[in-house]
DNA sequence: AGAATCATGTAAGGGGTTACATGATTCG
DNA sequence: CGAATCATGTAACCCCTTACATGATTCT
């Protein structure tokens, strides 16, 4: 049995982005990832699983590509989105993540991309997630109420939780603040 | 070019921890971390997996393996620690993770086999990774001076990072605390 | 002329997951 | 008698990483 490739928004849904603002070619992909405030502080990949990754996108129809003969190198391959990859973008871009391990590099991601669509793309993303965090709360706490597990590991795991989400949302409330009041903010941090 | 077999101390280590109280057989493994307050709380691993990580185990010569035959149903094998196997789980138990990924699962575990051997264990551990985390912060706090990039995107990540380190730091704090005043800590979380 | 860069990949290997296989036992 | 449990695994597959391959170009 077979996962009928579902319409899932996975990680590698973020390389659309590059595409999205205008057709590139892999190679340049791989020169934005590695530029200084580039992608890459969060998500590293290595070349081969770059083109990789694009060759599946492109199979799974959200991208498409033209060759564009060079002189005396290898042809480029540039992409540009397809409908489908489009609308993936953008659906990806504007959905919360749903668990706190993908905070760390896949929300990450669609804040560098809503960044650079619009301040209104950004704070829209910076709430949905506020609200999706909200309910990982609320979820830790019936099942705590359900538990009621006088056991220090278990105690130690809801705590390690709780915790965790806690701060996510204070992040949030951090990142929101640092885009009304621009440019100061990140000095203060030194 | 192979990774010449290094004794780094990874995850599996974990599964030492079963077989340091006393010998086990693989599927009593399975039922005590499927036991409620038990570790798949923060690891979930399958049959098969634990199997093979098992065998693994006893082929780099931290298990020794006998069989055990029974009447009616194929024979258990027994595992038990052999010294390199002591040495490496008494190791692996004392030292903090590196990484904040790895507070998640791995150092969860720590927590969850320090506890059952002494109260000592779990505080020195607690500390031990207090320190680590500390450390963290002043590394985070040397990139940003170094950095001085004053983009969105850079000053968000670095937020991030910092933040979750303090939190990492101030849920240390209250597995000390729940440890000095036991069954009470538990019940105020519900 | 030699080294680094451009631009694309393929191959091999490790690790994990899902599903399947085996063969007897106890429980209802 | 049929279903669930005990206790062990194997086989196939996917994903990622490391390393290697290619062939031309610009820079020194």
């Amino acid at each position: 049995m077979r996962t009928p490739a579902a319409t899932t928004l996975t990680i590698e849904h973020t390389l659309l982005g590059f595409v999205y603002e205008r057709p590139v070619h892999g190679y340049e992909i791989y020169q934005r990832l590695s530029a200084p405030s580039g992608l890459w502080q969060v998500w590293r990949l290595k070349q081969s699983q770059l083109y990789a990754l694009l060759t599946k996108l492109e199979e799974e129809n959200y991208l498409a590509a033209t060759l564009q003969p060079q002189e005396a190198r290898p042809p480029r391959k540039i992409y540009s989105l397809t409908e489908t990859g489009h609308a993936a973008f953008q659906a990806w871009l504007t959905t919360p993540v749903t668990h706190g391990r993908q905070m760390r590099i896949e929300f990450l991601a669609k804040l560098y991309f809503a960044h650079r669509q619009a301040p209104a793309t950004v704070l829209q993303l910076l709430e949905r997630q506020t609200t999706a965090c909200q309910q990982w709360l609320d979820e830790l706490q019936d099942q705590s109420a359900a538990k009621l597990d006088p056991d220090f590991f278990a105690y130690a795991v809801q705590q390690f939780r709780r915790n965790q989400v806690e701060s996510f949302l204070a992040w949030l409330t951090t990142c929101q603040q640092a885009l009304r009041t621009p440019t100061e903010s990140y000095k203060l941090l030194i």
